[in-house]
DNA sequence: TTAGGGTTAG
C-alpha cells in the first residue's frame, strides 16, 4: 500500500511539543482511518512511523497497540506492541490487558504474569478486571502453573469478577488443563449458569485425564452441542484407544471442520491404521498444516518412513511452509532409513527457506545426521546452533536479578550472585561474570571464583582463568580443584610449560589431584575402575571389549576430542589415555556383565569430561544401551544416541 | 465503544 503524503506539521523550534494546528485533528482522522485498512505489518509500521513524525502518537497509540496485538503474525509483532505500550503515558486497563493478552498468545506467558504483577502492585489506579483474569488464568494453564493459578483464583475470589461468567469459564480451563479434574469440576458445578465453552473445557479436563466416559456421561446431558463437544469426543476415544466409539462420534456429528478431521487421523495413526487414516486425508475439504504435520508425524509413528517422506514432499510441493512437526517427523523418518542424502536435501531446504535450525528441529538435525553416520555434519549443526534462546535466557536472569532489588526490595545474597555469575560464565560473557563478583557487596569465596574459573575453562579463557584461579587460591589454598581447573585450562591452549609450573607447585604445597575414579554396581558387589586401570579380575575381557568399542566408534566417524587430557604427551598418547578414562573401563565392564536392554549405572567422583561425555552419547546409539554417569555436579542420562543434559553442564 | 475462556500435530 503507497501511502499518500502527509503534510507535516510545524514544529515551533524551542519547543518539542508542536503548538496546535487547525492539522490536528483532520491529521488524527486520517490515520485512524488508514490503520482500520491496514492487512499488513509493514503498513502499520509505515502509519506509525508517519505518527510519530507528526506526533499523534497520544492519540493513536491504543488502536496501534491492538494492531501489533493481532495474534496473525503478518500483522502483529510482540516486540513493537510492547514499544508502543511502554510509551504510552497512562496506560489505561484496556491497554494492560491488550499488551498481556498478546504475551499469552506469543508463548511469553512469564511476562504475562509478570505484567500482571506490575498491574496488581504498581498501579494504584488501576485493578485486574474481567478482561484481565480470563488471560492471565490461560498463560497459568499455558504454563501448567498450577500453584499461581490457583493464587489467581483467590485473588478473582476477592473481587466482584468471580461471578463473571467467563472468567468462571477460564478457571475451569485451567484446571481441566492442568489435569486438576476434581477442581475444575468444584468451579463447574458451582457456576449458576453454564455456556457451552465451560462445557466442552470440564469434557475436555476429563477426556486429558483419560476419563472419557465422565466426559461422554457431560456430552449426554449438556443442553446443545456444537463443533468443538463433537471433536473432543472423538479426540478423546481416540486417545484411549477406542477407535470405533470415536469414528460413531464423527460420523454422528452434524458439522465437522478442519480439526475434526485432523483428530480423527489422529486417531486412526495413533491406532496403527494407515489406511484409514490416508483414506480420510484424500477425502477431507479442506487441509491445514495441522493435518499434514499428522500425516508425516503418524507415518513416522508407524515406522512408515517412505510414506512419511512421500507426505512431507507433497506437502512441499503443495506449497506449504512445515511446521516444527513436519520437519521433526520427516527427519525422523530419514534417521528411520539412514538416508543421509534425504537428510541433506532437508536440511538445504530448511537454509534456503529461511527456516531457524534451533531447539526440537535442530535436535533432529544432528540427531539425524548422527544416525545417519555423519559424526561431522552432526558437529557442524550443533556448532552452527546459536544459542539464543540461552542468551535470552541470560538477559531474563539479568532481569530478575535487577527485579529482585528494584520492584521487591529484596537485597540479593551471595547465593543470589553466584546463580548469576555461574549463568553468566556458561553463556560466556565471562569479563561481565568478572565484573559482578569483583563488584557484589559481600566478600567473594572460592565457591563463586571457581565458578568463574570453570566457565573459562568451558570457553578457553586463559587471562580471565589465571585471574579466577589466584582469587580462588588466595582464598582455599589446599582447594585442589582450581588447580585443576587452570591446568585444563593451560593444556588446552597448549601451554605445557604452565601446566608443568603448576603441577609443581601442587606438589611443593602437597597437593594432589584425587585420582578419576567410576563404579559399577554389580552382582551385588561395587567394582571400582581409575584409568588405565588393569587390577579387575575380568581386565583382559575389558581391555578386548574396548578394541571393539574403539572399532565401532571409528565406524561411526568419531574423533577424539583431546583438549581436556592434560599429559604433554603426543595426540596418539592422548587418544590411549582418553581411551582408557575410568568410565570407560566402567561402562566396557558393564556391557561385557550387565544383560543386555538393562540399564548400566556408573558413578563418577570427577566431573566427566568433554570426550568421555560425547562418547558415552555414542555407546548408548551403538550398544543400544541406557547408560546413566552421574558425575560430581549432575546425573548424565543417555540415551539414543543423546545425553539429558543435552550437552550444557 | 474496543477486549476475555473451549477442539487437532510436536
Amino acid at each position: 500500500m503507497e501511502l499518500p503524503a502527509i503534510h507535516q506539521t510545524q514544529t515551533h523550534p524551542s519547543t518539542l511539543v508542536p503548538p496546535p494546528t487547525q492539522q490536528e485533528p483532520h491529521l488524527q482522522q486520517y490515520i485512524s482511518l488508514l490503520l482500520r485498512t491496514c492487512r499488513t505489518q509493514k503498513q502499520i509500521k509505515q502509519l506509525h512511523a508517519s505518527a510519530v513524525k507528526t506526533h499523534q502518537m497520544p492519540s493513536i497509540s491504543s488502536s496501534l497497540l491492538s494492531l501489533y496485538s493481532n495474534s496473525n503474525p503478518q500483522i502483529g509483532s510482540l516486540e513493537y506492541a510492547r514499544s508502543v505500550f511502554d510509551r504510552i503515558q497512562e496506560p489505561t486497563s484496556h491497554s494492560w490487558n491488550t499488551i498481556i493478552k498478546c504475551y499469552v498468545e506469543n508463548h511469553r506467558s512469564h511476562d504475562a504474569i509478570l505484567l500482571f504483577c506490575q498491574l496488581l502492585f504498581q498501579q494504584p489506579r488501576l485493578s485486574p478486571d474481567n478482561f484481565t483474569f480470563p488471560c492471565i488464568i490461560k498463560g497459568c494453564a499455558r504454563l501448567q502453573a498450577v500453584k499461581e493459578g490457583e493464587q489467581v483464583h483467590g485473588l478473582i475470589l476477592k473481587t466482584r469478577f468471580g461471578s463473571d461468567l467467563y472468567v468462571q469459564g477460564s478457571l475451569v480451563g485451567f484446571y481441566s488443563k492442568c489435569g486438576q479434574v476434581v477442581s475444575a469440576r468444584k468451579v463447574f458445578e458451582r457456576m449458576p449458569e453454564r455456556d457451552l465453552v465451560s462445557w466442552n473445557s470440564m469434557m475436555d479436563g476429563y477426556v486429558k485425564s483419560g476419563q472419557v466416559e465422565a466426559a461422554r456421561e457431560l456430552f449426554e446431558e449438556m443442553p446443545q452441542r456444537d463443533l468443538f463437544s463433537w471433536t473432543v469426543m472423538i479426540d478423546g476415544y481416540s486417545k484411549c484407544g477406542m477407535i470405533e466409539a470415536a469414528r460413531q462420534y464423527f460420523d454422528r456429528m452434524p458439522v465437522r471442520n478442519v480439526v475434526s478431521w485432523n483428530a480423527m487421523i489422529d486417531g486412526y495413526m495413533k491406532c496403527g491404521d494407515c489406511v484409514l487414516a490416508k483414506h480420510l486425508f484424500d477425502e477431507m475439504p479442506e487441509r491445514n498444516i495441522v493435518t499434514w504435520s499428522s500425516m508425516v508425524t503418524g507415518y513416522e509413528y508407524n515406522h512408515r518412513f517412505m510414506d512419511a517422506l512421500e507426505i512431507f514432499e507433497e506437502m512441499l510441493k503443495a506449497g506449504l511452509v512445515p511446521n516444527g512437526a513436519a520437519l521433526v517427523g520427516a527427519l525422523s523418518a530419514v534417521s528411520g532409513l539412514g538416508l543421509l542424502d534425504k537428510g541433506r536435501w532437508i536440511h538445504s531446504y530448511m537454509r534456503s527457506n529461511g527456516i531457524k535450525i534451533e531447539g526440537v528441529v535442530g535436535t533432529s538435525l544432528i540427531d539425524m545426521y548422527s544416525k545417519c553416520g555423519s559424526i561431522e555434519n552432526a558437529l557442524e549443526v550443533f556448532r552452527a546452533i546459536p544459542r539464543r534462546s540461552h542468551v535470552g535466557l541470560v538477559n531474563e536472569g539479568r532481569r530478575y536479578f535487577e527485579m529482585m532489588r528494584s520492584e521487591y526490595g529484596i537485597t540479593p545474597t551471595a547465593e543470589h550472585y553466584g546463580c548469576l555469575v555461574d549463568l553468566l560464565c556458561r553463556a560466556g560473557h565471562l569479563e561481565e561474570a568478572k565484573d559482578v563478583i569483583e563488584k557484589m557487596p559481600m566478600k567473594s569465596n572460592e565457591i563463586i571464583w571457581m565458578s568463574l574459573l570453570s566457565g573459562c575453562r568451558s570457553h578457553g579463557n586463559v587471562e580471565i582463568g589465571e585471574y579466577a584461579a589466584r582469587r580462588a587460591i588466595e582464598l582455599a589454598p589446599d582447594a585442589t580443584g582450581c588447580y585443576v581447573l587452570l591446568s585444563n585450562i593451560y593444556a588446552a591452549a597448549g601451554q605445557w610449560d604452565n601446566v608443568s609450573l603448576l603441577r609443581g607447585m601442587m606438589k611443593e604445597r602437597g597437593l594432589r589431584k584425587d585420582p578419576g575414579c567410576s563404579s559399577v554396581e554389580h552382582g551385588g558387589m561395587v567394582h571400582s575402575f581409575v584409568v588405565g586401570d588393569r587390577s579387575h579380575p575380568q581386565a583382559e575381557d575389558i581391555y578386548s571389549k574396548l578394541n571393539e568399542i574403539r572399532e565401532r566408534l571409528k565406524c561411526a566417524g568419531y574423533i577424539p576430542d583431546t583438549r581436556q587430557v592434560l599429559l604433554y604427551v603426543e595426540d596418539k598418547e592422548k587418544e590411549v589415555e582418553l581411551a582408557h578414562h575410568s568410565e570407560r573401563l566402567a561402562i566396557a565392564f558393564g556391557l561385557i556383565n550387565i544383560e543386555p536392554g538393562k540399564t548400566i549405572r556408573v558413578v563418577k567422583n570427577l566431573r566427566v569430561c568433554n570426550d568421555c561425555h560425547l562418547v558415552t552419547k555414542l555407546l548408548s546409539d551403538i550398544y543400544d544401551r541406557e547408560i546413566i554417569v552421574r558425575d560430581n555436579s549432575r546425573y548424565h542420562h543417555f540415551r539414543n544416541g543423546s545425553c539429558s543434559c543435552k550437552d550444557y553442564w
